[in-house]
DNA sequence: CGGCGGGCAATG
DNA sequence: CATTGCCCGCCG
C-alpha cells in the first residue's frame, strides 16, 4: 500500500483535525492545497513551498500510541506538483533543519509516523531552536493533551516577513517566526506558543488566542467556540 | 553524567 | 536505499 495515494485531497476529507470540524478562514491566494494525512491536516503554500499551517488532534489515546519508532525518512510530497513543493536538495546544505510542524514523536501509528516526514509538514527551522526550546514546547503539549479531558485542537504554523531568505533551487521560503496555538475543548481555552526561528530562543510564557490572532491576521478557531 | 530526541552527513 | 556515526540541547 502506497504511503499516500496520489489524488488530491480536500479538508472535507478531513473535518477531524479541526475544533468543529472548521478549519480555520484563509484569504484565497494562489497555491493554495489543502492536504489530508492520516494523523495531521496540511493547508500549503505552492508560494513559500511550505505549509501555511498544520492541524492536529490530540488526546489522551492518541499520545499513549504515540511511541512508534522514528522513522527518518524525508520525501517530497507527490500529491503537490512539482511547481509548487519543496525538494529534499532544497534543504541539503542550505544552513537550516527540515523543522517538523507536526511533529514526528505526537504520530499515533507507523503510517502516520512515516506521513509526518512529508517536506509538506516541514519548514526550514534553525537547528539549535529546532531541537531545543521548540522540542521542548511539543513535549510540553503532548503532556498536556495526556492529561487533558478530552480533545485538544493544535494547529502549528510559519510566519513570514517579506525580507525573509529563501533556500535551494526552488526557493523554500524561511520563517521568521514560528506558532503553535493549543485549544483544549473540554476547557474552551486556548493559548499559543510564539518563537523566534533562531538561534538562543527559551520557552517563554504563552501568548493569548487573540493575541495570536492579532500577530497572523488568522482567525484559526471558531468564535463560540472560545472562551474569552 | 547518560539517555533521549531533534537533526546531519558519509558510507557501501 | 539502508546503515552507521556524529552533533547538539534538554532532562532526570
Amino acid at each position: 500500500m502506497a504511503l499516500l495515494t496520489p489524488e488530491p485531497t480536500s479538508f472535507a476529507q478531513c473535518p477531524q483535525f479541526f475544533a468543529r470540524g472548521k478549519p480555520p478562514t484563509i484569504t484565497p491566494r494562489p497555491q493554495m492545497r489543502e492536504l489530508c494525512y492520516e494523523a495531521f491536516a496540511v493547508l500549503h503554500s505552492g508560494t513559500t513551498k511550505t505549509p501555511v499551517y498544520v492541524a492536529q488532534r490530540l488526546n489522551r489515546r492518541t499520545v499513549e500510541d504515540a511511541d512508534e519508532k522514528r522513522a527518518k525518512r524525508f520525501f517530497a510530497d507527490a500529491r503537490l506538483p512539482s511547481s509548487e513543493r519543496a525538494e529534499l536538495d532544497d534543504y541539503k546544505r542550505s544552513g537550516y533543519s527540515r523543522g517538523h510542524m507536526a511533529p514526528a514523536g505526537d504520530m499515533p501509528t507507523p503510517t502516520a509516523m512515516a506521513q509526518s516526514f512529508s517536506l509538506a509538514n516541514m519548514v526550514p527551522q534553525n537547528a539549535q531552536h529546532n531541537g531545543g526550546a521548540w522540542n521542548k514546547i511539543e513535549q510540553d503539549t503532548r503532556h498536556y493533551a495526556r492529561r487533558a479531558k478530552g480533545d485538544v485542537f493544535v494547529i502549528t504554523g510559519p510566519v513570514f516577513t517579506d525580507q525573509g531568505p529563501r533556500i535551494g533551487a526552488n526557493g523554500v521560503k524561511v520563517p521568521t517566526y514560528l506558532y503553535k496555538l493549543v485549544y483544549d475543548a473540554s476547557t474552551q481555552k486556548a493559548w499559543a506558543h510564539w518563537q523566534a526561528n533562531r538561534e538562543g530562543e527559551s520557552v517563554a510564557p504563552p501568548i493569548s488566542y487573540p493575541e495570536l490572532v492579532k500577530r497572523t491576521g488568522v482567525e484559526f478557531l471558531p468564535t463560540a467556540a472560545v472562551q474569552h
